[in-house]
DNA sequence: TTATAACCTAAAGTGCACTTTATGTCAAGA
DNA sequence: TCTTGACATAAAGTGCACTTTAGGTTATAA
């Protein structure tokens, strides 16, 4: 299962993201130079797939491109960066706690306007029935 | 507390938005045309702060602008849309339920990083620590 | 051997949601 | 009266994260 290689449509399939992604973040440094073949055709390993994991996550909670860029050459420089690292790892950590936050809030908001919505057509549909009601007595009158 | 009025200023302070983003709103149609003064200025009414929280919590839970207008242009329209308006909230509740999911997961996916850089952390630590020792031993003989 | 499919690059284009700029009107206080 | 500040519009600009295009190379398979 160690050394597998994978194309570039392989690993699209993998991380949901499309072929242009992957090349755009490989030539802004987002993601580690990738391994070429002999034809310069990019030869990805579970590593690669490693660090577009991570650029999806960092991305999915709202981390811009450049700050991902940031933390991935933090990583390759090695030890020394250690604690920015964890460091922007907890300050990212609190915005998605605060994005959960509004996002339940927001959740919560839209539930109570599909129940206002639901009375409110209760509300029209016996309108609609007493409408409907008077007219049948108007044809038997 | 009934009737009262706001400049696009107080509104904007109210609702975290910045003015061109609430003139930016009316002259798309997302916000529904806001009462004039004499002079041609803005004359807000809570009514209209309302659209504007609900446009902000559209938003905030990733509705694209033009399906916010068509909403707030069904709510305009009256009764008849009512069953458009309850299915486009029901279906978006879903999509921000999906959102919850995926931000819950990535959360947790950040905080196994976390705890990964802070093991690595201590690790490094050790080594150096384990050097400076040596280092010491090394002064002495 | 030739065609087709998968890959490559560089550069330009796109879509969205604003933001900024340039220009002008109007009401109130010094 | 004049200037200052808050408001107005229309149109152009911005920032971000891709996506598309144009033109080219290489490996497999009919």
């Amino acid at each position: 299962m160690e050394n597998q290689t994978y194309t570039i449509k392989e690993v699209a399939e993998k991380t949901n993201l499309t072929i242009p992604t992957i090349r755009y973040y490989e030539t802004e440094g987002v993601l580690p130079p990738v391994e070429r073949s002999e034809s310069g055709n990019r030869v990805f390993t579970d590593s690669d797939i490693g660090w577009l994991d991570l650029i999806c996550c960092l991305r999915g909670t709202g981390m811009p491109i450049k700050k991902i860029k940031q933390f991935v050459q933090w990583c390759l420089e090695g030890d020394d960066t250690i604690d920015d690292r964890i460091e922007m790892l907890i300050e990212h950590g609190k915005t998605v706690d605060e994005q959960l936050q509004v996002l339940t809030n927001y959740k919560a908001a839209i539930e109570w306007k599909i129940n206002y919505h639901r009375e409110m057509k209760m509300q029209i549909d016996a309108r609609r029935n007493a409408v409907r009601l008077m007219e049948q007595q108007d044809l038997k009158s």
